[in-house]
DNA sequence: GCTTGGCATGAACGCCCGTTCAGTTAATCT
DNA sequence: AGATTAACTGAACGGGCGTTCATGCCAAGC
């Protein structure tokens, strides 16, 4: 028979790091201290060492989590077969994805410079696989004559840009869901990466809103 | 007769803003103290409080500062009359005034909340009035039949984050110039917002690098 | 009922923080 | 030469920092 509920321990290291995450994301690494976190669990300080080795790590382990996260759900995304439908399911997956996470994407392109040489590198590394399957979809997309794109690193770059920003402004609640959100960036990445129109929805089904 | 060399003073305190705004832009501004402001100046800690009346109002003045900057430049800027001049004149201005001060650029995007909440409003209003400098843009070509967007806004925020995503990857030195890239965003932008290819330069010409 | 061991405490360590201020220096003015 | 003043020092204040560790608690296993 299964366990009512857990021991103390597999409780507490959650709670730790999801109230890391949090205070870390409004107010940053620096500026939070070991004592504040604890407060937060209903613990004392020295009591979230049985759990992390120290403070670096509690950062670098958050972020690591986020970004394998990241790369494990896009892998198992349904992506389609041409490239324009693979770089439609991208912008799709990259918003709903960020904006279901939000205080862990804040801390992940915040706290960047809070990470010692050695854990910046394995973030970035990262990073750079996620900055990779966009490019890759990109670059099958120009060899299938299917987009138009001057030069593949800065259309690359453009793209994450404009979907990370979302989640600067989106608002739960607001003016348009998530979905509505993400079905209009799929048109203006469309736009941006050449004139083929064939996988993207009419412009005239949103414009009628 | 005029002096030949300004006061200490007149020395002192720019030295200490820019000492501050590099310290800030790399470590973050709960990481940096002021007796290392002070140290990289050349004075101890007490001397900063002749110039700056907290750690706070230095962080402020460096932002309300740059954000300041932008607006004036922008407005001094030769614009053109058409929308999609326009555009492309905003597209070169943001990404040559950001490129030229990496550092503030970094420093008003990410300290935003280590200021309290009277000077975060502040500043937000500067940035804000900023955002529709380009909203009036797309506006304009919208009503001119000149553009073809879906969602003002939502246009508005991807141009504004594509664009300043160039600071996080642009090096000098590196494989494009700063003119260069601007003119290949200048076309991205263009695709954006529109099917109206009048204005902007042929692919071709960026094709053949 | 007693022992074991996982879990948490809370005091302590050495250090750094933002800010103040009486006192010192050195240039300028009369 | 002496007075004035702007510029800066360096010590001090109260407090918080990350981290360690001897000690205590209490539920689980015998």
């Amino acid at each position: 028979m299964a366990r009512k509920t857990g021991s103390r321990a597999e409780i507490t290291g959650p709670l730790i790091r999801r109230a890391a995450l949090s205070l870390f994301s409004r107010h940053g690494y620096a500026a939070v201290s070991m004592r504040r976190i604890a407060a937060e669990v209903g613990v004392q300080a020295g009591t979230l060492y049985l759990y992390t080795s120290d403070k670096q790590s509690l950062l670098f382990e958050l972020m690591r989590n986020h970004m394998e996260e990241l790369l494990t759900a896009w892998s198992r995304e349904p992506k389609g077969e041409e490239p324009p439908a693979r770089l439609a399911a991208f912008v799709r997956f990259h918003i709903r994805f960020h904006l279901e996470r939000p205080e862990a994407v804040f801390l992940a392109y915040m706290e960047l410079r809070s990470l010692v040489p050695e854990n910046f590198a394995r973030i970035e590394a990262l990073r750079q696989r996620y900055e990779d399957a966009l490019a890759d979809i990109l670059r099958a997309g120009i060899a299938a004559g299917r987009f138009q794109i001057a030069d593949l690193r800065l259309a690359t770059m453009s793209i994450i840009a404009m979907l990370t920003g979302v989640n600067t402004w989106y608002r739960d609640g607001g003016r348009l869901s998530r979905e509505e959100v993400g079905e209009i960036y799929v048109e203006m990445v469309a736009r941006l990466v050449g004139p083929d129109r064939g996988a993207a929805p009419d412009l005239g089904v949103l414009g009628e809103r």
